[in-house]
RNA sequence: GUGGAUGUAGCUCAGUUGGUUAGAGCAUCAGAUUGUGGUUCUGAGGGUCGCCGGUUCGAACCCGGUCUUCCACCCCA
């Protein structure tokens, strides 16, 4: 009489071969991480919300889990609240913990609580689940990975730099095509006070974004919707129309931007960052100015980063940019951080949609010796103890079935070779080695079938 | 959160104006083949038609609600 089971929206299981290939993107982004040098840690799932809230803007609140309080909660609400359309002005009477919405808030909650104990700069990453109450869509999950890269108390813009090599890194090591987004928050900034519209820098960066979509004469009437003023419109143009190379694009922006102090310091940062990126030779990741590049305005200060597979319509697969005052909400002043955030849940669904995933993956065992009934099998058992210790994985099929059976079972996990023994083999001290991609089947002696296998495998 | 689609076997999908026991391909299992797979042939199992309710003599089909997935907006990995 049971319901069907199910699990809530938005979240998912994975079975073996996807977390096979889960574990590949997050062992190849490990790897590159250690590599430059970033050390792991993690944080719980649930924080404070105190720590959560406001940290996110009034569309991240709403996107809060917010986990009920033990005990009879319900108890210490004020009763002239409870009532039905009220649940906002009660939900901080009975919640005080929430499921952490990104790994960056906690990263900086940790250096504040952990400042003494931290030798700056510190480098570190993360890669943890969380969790967002959005509507799922394609690529948009309720619960998803985050794999963040940062290193905080540093100003340097080498590290910019940095995290722009592991991004070219790892997605060179992933296959992926990807494009490079930057931006400076320094330069948007630069922007709206040239135009003196300071106030209404997002909408004006929202706006220019849609260019490719609904086309210049469209966005004028967006800005001139949102209030922007006529000659504030006018001075706009040559940005929203910005176009060229990194080099053309930045040197139309100077002229622009003559006026502001902040937004010349932004195309200085800008040229540096690229500067370094150039003196390291070519990248397989296209890198693209892009003043459109809005996210995280709320607390990014200079470098804005996002990044896009070529190949598919994803959203974006990664993204990041410098914070110069995080920690400081948490009373921890002038530490300045810098860092990025790989989405593995999109970076599966891009590579399954290219068919990136190596076949290889899927074999996790390379032997496995079939059973002819229990004396056979037992004569199995030192051959197969040898392949294991010399690192080559091994298995036993566990029972007498039909050889159909027990050859449509290695095929199914791709298993390479098939050992056979049965009463031939057991009474000339023999074993067969079927190649299961070839076809081909050899006897060999029993003491030699670790070297065999090395040798073919 | 707003608006719009979707749901039939493990998977991909048929299913007549509402009319008896809801079909196909692939997959699975069994047999042809008791020591040899990926090809072939034969057969079998597997579905409360997402769930709940309503209309009707009768609902996979019509209506309402609900859940899931997906699309647009918002926002974002």
């Amino acid at each position: 009489m049971a319901a069907k089971p199910s699990i809530p929206k938005g979240t998912r299981d994975f079975g073996p071969e996807q977390m096979v290939r889960r574990n590949y993107i997050f062992d190849t982004i490990r790897q590159v991480f250690n590599r430059y040098g970033y050390q792991p840690i993690e944080t719980p799932a649930m924080e404070n919300l105190s720590t959560l809230l406001g940290k996110y803007g009034d569309e991240g609140d709403k996107l809060l889990f917010k986990i009920l309080n033990s005990g009879d909660f319900i108890d210490k609400v004020d009763a002239n609240k409870l009532k039905p359309g009220n649940s906002n002005a009660i939900a901080l009477d009975i919640s005080e913990k929430g499921l952490r919405y990104d790994l960056t808030v906690p990263f900086a909650r940790f250096v504040v609580q952990n400042q003494n104990d931290i030798t700056f700069p510190f480098k570190r990453y993360q890669i943890q689940p969380v969790w967002r109450a959005d509507r799922p869509q394609k690529g948009r999950y309720r619960e998803f990975y985050q794999c963040d890269v940062d290193v905080i108390g540093s100003n340097s813009l080498l590290n910019e730099t940095e995290l722009a090599l592991i991004i070219n890194e790892v997605f060179e090591k992933l296959k992926i095509r990807t494009i490079l987004k930057l931006n400076n928050r320094k330069i948007l900034s630069g922007i709206a006070e040239v135009i003196g519209e300071s106030q209404r820098l997002t909408d004006i960066t929202v706006a220019i974004d849609k260019i490719e979509k609904i086309g210049l004469e469209a966005v004028n009437n967006e800005l001139r919707s949102k209030g922007v003023a006529e000659d504030a419109i006018v001075k706009l143009q040559p940005i929203i129309t910005l176009s060229g190379t990194n080099t053309e694009k930045l040197d139309t922006l100077k002229g622009v931007l003559a006026m502001s102090e902040t937004g010349l310091r932004g195309i200085t940062e800008m040229e540096e960052i690229l500067g370094y990126i150039a003196e390291n030779g070519s990248l397989t990741t296209t890198i693209e100015i892009d003043l459109s590049l809005a996210r995280g305005l709320n607390y990014y200060t200079g470098a804005i980063f996002e990044v896009k597979a070529a190949d598919t319509e994803m959203g974006s697969i990664c993204g990041g940019g410098r914070y110069d005052d995080l920690t400081g909400i948490f009373g921890l002043k002038n530490v300045s951080g810098v860092g990025v955030s790989f989405g593995a849940d999109r970076i599966y669904d891009v590579m399954l949609q290219l068919n990136l995933f190596p076949e290889s993956l899927l074999a996790s065992t390379q032997v496995m010796f079939a059973n002819f009934g229990n004396k056979e099998a037992a004569y199995c058992l030192k051959a197969i103890r040898a392949l294991r210790d010399s690192g080559i994985s091994t298995e036993l099929y566990p029972d007498a079935a039909k050889m159909k059976k027990q050859f449509d079972y290695a095929n199914g996990h791709k298993i390479k070779f098939v050992v056979i023994a049965g009463d031939n083999e057991v009474k000339e001290n023999l074993l067969s080695v079927k190649n299961m991609e070839t076809g081909q089947q050899t006897t060999i002696a029993y003491s030699q079938i670790s070297n065999y296998i090395s040798e073919n495998i």
